[in-house]
DNA sequence: TAAACTTTTTGAACAGTGTTTAGTTTTTAG
DNA sequence: CTAAAAACTAAACACTGTTCAAAAAGTTTA
């Protein structure tokens, strides 16, 4: 009984790593029930033996995604001054956005894991929320040691994640190439040692 | 033959609202050249008798989005202080994503309107250039009244407008509440103010 | 072992999608 | 009025996510 459930955890096992496999190899369009099937060596039917619905696929992709990026910021405790550990947060976060593009737009901007919320019935994303923690508590940090003063550390939190974010999605979108942004190498990077400028001077 | 003209003309507008109307009433799964078709009183495969595929619809309907922004960006050129203009511009941008929703996902963010791009050949898109442009500008003459000292005039221009995209994303995907960004009435607005305040500071 | 029961698997279908093709109808020009 | 051009469509192709009844396989009980 304990290998029939190691069973049905292997092939759930599968079918993840077929979706991770077409998804980041050929976009979502191609990620489909019948090829994720067809990947695995099972009928199409079979897929939803083990999982609701592509729903419920992409959400438990996209958590393997904040899995990867909270140990990332996990190591990133050991940066004792909070500015410094702002930074690095943010550089990590770009670094992982640029590692694994597929499964950041999984995390940040697909609509199928917030589906499977409210499918669900869950009023809210838990790793969204520890991970936007994370950053809350790193800004709380800096105000406490004396930075970005008569800022509101909610707002403050938010603006930095949106920044960093909002780089992320014109870059993987193709439009900041598209708009002619960069005669430079890298824009996002050069945009994000301004952002660090930037508070360093809050 | 005037006349003919018109008709044709008439009829791809026709196009244009049924798809718009389906759009912002009822979001892109809806948005079928079918549904498209019926709403019109022609058949699916009329639709391609008046625009390519979809990608080329969605380009065009993208585009009259940009007349609008553009529209608004240039009753801040009155606005003669470079800062007060590129305060405003960004109010204008956040504004028009609160009124256009669909809109701004369509010009910002959907894949469809590039994937016309890619079909058509084209390896600039024009409407965006054309907005950075005014942004970029903007911050050049704020560069010029003496701000930003120091700061990269592209990389900075790029980080203003990720800094306001990634509000107005993270937002519409539903992230921001969803991870509980808000016990606040409006975390964007908030954080645009401390976006307003930091550029004061540079 | 045989029958009963449960778990796993699938073929086939439903309702939908974007798109193409061949053929028909309508409109216009000579 | 006829020939050419323009406008329009039915039907099909190759897909999509999903459901359901039935079949197959595995397990437990008598």
């Amino acid at each position: 009984m304990a290998k029939r459930k190691k069973k049905l955890e292997d092939i759930q096992q599968q079918v993840l790593e077929a979706a991770m496999k077409l998804y980041t190899e050929h976009g979502i369009e191609k990620t489909s029930i019948r090829n994720i099937a067809e990947l695995i060596g099972y009928s199409p039917a079979s897929v939803y033996f083990y999982f609701k619905n592509k729903a419920e696929i992409m959400f438990t992709l996209h958590l393997k995604g904040f899995k990867e990026l909270k140990r990332r910021f996990d190591v990133l405790r050991s940066v004792k001054n909070p500015l410094e550990r702002l930074k690095a947060m943010g550089r990590a976060y770009l670094q992982f956005s640029v590692e694994y593009p597929a499964l950041y737009d999984l995390m940040f901007s697909s609509t199928y894991p917030m589906q499977h919320l409210e499918d669900a019935d869950e009023a809210m994303w838990r790793q969204g929320e520890a991970t936007f923690d994370a950053l809350r508590q790193t800004v709380t940090d800096c105000v406490a040691a004396g930075h970005f003063a008569g800022h509101h550390t909610e707002a403050l939190s938010f603006l930095i994640w949106s920044a960093v974010h909002g780089m992320v999605v014109l870059h993987q979108s193709g439009r900041s190439e598209k708009a002619q942004v960069e005669a430079y190498q890298d824009i996002v990077e050069m945009s994000y040692s301004e952002f660090e400028r930037m508070l360093d001077r809050l």
